[in-house]
DNA sequence: CCTCCACAGGAAGCGCAGGAGT
DNA sequence: ACTCCTGCGCTTCCTGTGGAGG
């Protein structure tokens, strides 16, 4: 069924379905209440013309960072003052020139056209701030920034000289990792106020899943133990409410589909699998073409099966480094593409594992010599599906 | 016990693109 | 606009290692 039949279906279990999509805010942020109060209390200050402090948002992802700030900000706006919130994703704004010229641009319409330098857009800056103006600057995904130093050391250098006004820095990230490689003095500036959102628990996501099932499906449209399923095996992943919205959603798309007018759990255990397949179907359609073919390989073996399964050992599904090297030479020739050195092809395996695509392990007796032993990380059938065909379009 | 196998993974260095500095 | 520098992807070379085989 393609997306226009499905919202035109007037027997769809579907009430509202963009409420299950990922940037629907609800009215209500359940188990949120306490950041949320938190993160206001902090940036309250700037609509009374106080500067107020640098906050970090940590939490994995789908713990509800970014709603919660969205909805702060929703409210922010609502509130006559010189402060103003902006919003940021640097996965797009991803350098400290970005940042800076994407905020003023907001102020100073002439920045619209590029080719500034960095200078000048540092006055302007400065020029804002002077004006007793109140900023923050909301930076999602802060991790991406690449010269996230520079960045707070420009920041907080603009506050120290412009003498009035204010910008304060509001990260949040995913990666509790990130701030090792960080200067200590942008470390303890961009640090002042760190707020930890944890992973939601089964019950938790089985009230959210409630609260947009609600809104987003007909009336009994699905039933409860489905949510409960689908909250449970939620929790046993991870605990990101995205995933648990993906499963609800195409679990109802599933039941359209079926010409069904409810949801129950075998709607969901098949939508599992769906979006199971459609998380690895992502990871690997935005690997590098070597990675993708090296993938190929070992799925292509992994059907056929290894030349060397007879041997002692070999435990079962196992395919030796040095055969999937020359598999993967091959492949490259069937796609005229210049196969890279053993050496190379090694880190890609490497790389592959680190994304949980393939598992590996070392040889032990039964075999000659030293090797890596090669296993798919999901289904064989799958994978080379997805390779296969991202290689013909 | 020695040698060979089948690799693992470190070090050096190369060509290129893009960004910074002037 | 120019050069200079840096990082990235990669090759080549090299040493190390655990078990098989004679």
């Amino acid at each position: 069924m393609t997306n226009f039949e499905k919202f035109l279906d007037k027997n769809s279990v579907f009430k509202n379905i963009s409420v299950l999509s990922p940037h629907y805010i609800p009215k209500i942020l359940p188990y949120r209440e306490k950041q949320i109060e938190e993160i206001m209390s902090y940036i309250a200050p700037t609509l009374k013309n106080q500067k107020s402090r640098n906050i970090l948002i940590y939490g994995k992802t789908g713990t509800g960072k970014t709603c919660s700030v969205k909805k702060i900000m929703e409210e922010f706006e609502k509130i006559q003052s010189n402060a103003r919130m902006h919003y940021l994703n640097c996965r797009v704004y991803n350098s400290k020139y970005r940042v800076l010229q994407k905020v003023m641009k907001d102020y100073w319409p002439e920045l619209e056209k590029a080719g500034f330098g960095l200078p000048f857009i540092y006055e302007k800056l400065l020029e804002t701030l002077k004006q007793q103006r109140y900023l923050i600057v909301v930076l999602d995904e802060i991790d991406m920034v690449k010269d996230l130093d520079d960045l707070i050391y420009t920041l907080t250098r603009a506050n120290d000289e412009s003498g009035t006004g204010g910008l304060s820095i509001m990260g949040i990230s995913n990666k509790l990792s990130f701030k090792e490689n960080l200067d200590p003095r942008s470390k303890s500036s961009l640090n002042e106020v760190e707020i930890v959102f944890q992973p939601y628990t089964t019950e938790q996501l089985q009230k959210i899943l409630e609260q947009r099932v609600e809104e987003g499906f007909q009336h009994n449209a699905v039933k409860q133990s489905a949510v409960n399923l689908a909250a449970a095996l939620t929790a046993q992943e991870n605990g990101d409410a995205r995933y648990a919205l993906k499963l609800l959603m195409r679990a109802g798309e599933i039941a359209d589909e079926k010409k069904k007018n409810f949801v129950d759990d075998s709607d969901v255990e098949e939508a599992r699998k769906r979006v199971e397949t459609d998380i690895i179907a992502e990871t690997i359609n935005t690997l590098p073409e070597m990675h993708k073919i090296t993938l190929h390989a070992i799925a292509k073996l992994s059907l056929n099966g290894s030349k060397y399964a007879r041997l002692d050992g070999m435990a079962e599904g196992f395919l030796m480094s040095g055969e999937v090297y020359e598999e993967y030479e091959r492949c490259c020739r069937q796609l005229r593409k210049k196969p890279r050195s053993l050496r190379w092809y090694k880190e890609y395996l490497n790389d592959l594992e680190m994304l949980g695509l393939v598992i590996t392990t070392p040889s032990s007796k039964g075999i000659r010599g030293q090797t890596t032993l090669i296993k798919l990380g999901h289904e064989p059938e799958i994978v080379y599906k997805i390779t296969n065909t991202s290689f013909f379009c």
